[in-house]
DNA sequence: GTCTATAGTGCGATAGAC
DNA sequence: GTCTATCGCACTATAGAC
């Protein structure tokens, strides 16, 4: 288990995940000592985590703006002076929020890819790492999608780039399985588009999913079932 | 051309979409009378078309909520009194225009799919409508998927509903082609949900597409052919 | 029909006790 | 490390002049 790239089996994954999350919010903390003002590192850890759970809960109903600090207060049972000894303003909270998920997912993604041969095999890992890590982190996938359009220029461009990145992810995987013969040849911009809208609807829309039955690794087959008939212009049954 | 259902052709839709909005604007004004205190109807109509143009813009910034009313005075060039003869508080202007881009979507979606007989040219009405209409009312759009989650839970139904209805719309066809042999048999309402999926993203991140120099005629081409693929299993090259 | 001026409320943020 | 109390500000909404 030392390095388990992609894990098809989405319980497998949810495990993996949880641990890397840890690992963040220490990270988080350490990174920003200078701004958190609470010293025992234990204590900054774990409020650290109820704070970012409880500001995705209450964005996710109100959405972040909308969000009062006081809200903020009563879901996370600390005070307002305490709330500001781990986040110098609501916008920081905002930025750190965006910055610890974007860092999870280029890790959980990375270490996806790594060690996967032919261009179908690194298609199905990429596919189900994204849609998996996005039902594990539900909460912040929604919230980053929701909340990016109101930051400054710069955590902005941050985002387009992250979202072109994971674009590019997917157009080379199809470029490569065009060059061996694997896919047919297509326009592997737009194709990726595709899968990126998939993956989306995902967590955008989990209700409507959660209503029907589908459960995320029922999802992951009927998308990757679809974008075999797209990139190979053939039927699998 | 007294009645031309379905536009194929983005110009001529556009067209008979602006025409359209007049005629909901004059009807809005007429049904909310009451709380409206203009009584000139030219006037209320020409700056009821201004409000909601103005909050469409100034919400796709920042969000309806973080859009504070003397934002709204600037952009609109009318003071804070004056605003207020139009609607009777922010959340009643929230409403009105979610109410107002419903109807659009419903008239327009209607008048398309009437006189399409086979399931494959229903298929491509439906697509292009629906593509189209985003195109043209693009902040609409993008304001009522954004907004939606911060509403009463009334119109929170009507908003789910109504995306329901959308995807019934589709899978109706998809069952219809199943039938007659015109499309393989499937999953219709998964695959009606990838179709909105693939439609949603045209006006959620029309600024990637923008940057790529795809007009809304070629998007739809591309989708077009991709759901093809998928329901048929075969390619059509 | 539109304006200016202002009431009233709730916010983010901070100071200082414990 | 966490609390309570409070400041200053920006907001929605309204009243009344023109």
């Amino acid at each position: 288990m030392s390095s388990s790239p992609a894990a098809t089996d989405f319980g497998e994954f949810k495990k993996l995940a949880l641990l890397s999350m840890e690992d963040i919010c220490r990270d988080i903390y350490r990174e920003n000592r200078d701004t958190i003002k609470i010293k025992k590192e234990h204590v900054a850890v774990k409020n650290l985590a109820l704070i970012f759970d409880a500001t995705l809960k209450l964005s996710a109903r109100k959405g972040f703006q909308a969000m009062g600090l006081r809200d903020l207060c009563r879901e996370t049972s600390l005070s307002m002076g305490a709330l500001y000894s781990y986040f110098t303003g609501k916008d920081s909270l905002l930025d750190i929020i965006l910055q610890q998920g974007r860092r999870i997912v280029k890790r959980m993604l990375e270490e996806a890819m790594s060690g996967n041969a032919g261009a179908l095999e690194k298609l199905h890992a990429a596919v189900r790492t994204h849609l998996y890590l996005s039902e594990v982190l539900q909460g912040w996938f929604f919230f980053a999608f929701m909340e990016t359009k109101n930051l400054g220029r710069e955590e902005q461009k941050a985002a387009m780039a992250s979202e072109l990145y994971t674009e590019k992810v997917f157009s080379d995987i199809l470029d490569e399985g065009a060059a061996t013969g694997v896919f047919a040849a297509g326009d592997s911009a737009f194709t990726a588009s595709l899968i990126k809208a998939m993956l989306q609807d995902w967590y955008l829309k989990r209700w409507k999913y959660r209503q029907r039955g589908v459960s995320v690794e029922l999802y992951g087959d009927f998308i990757i079932s679809a974008i075999e008939k797209i990139i190979m212009g053939t039927s699998k049954n």
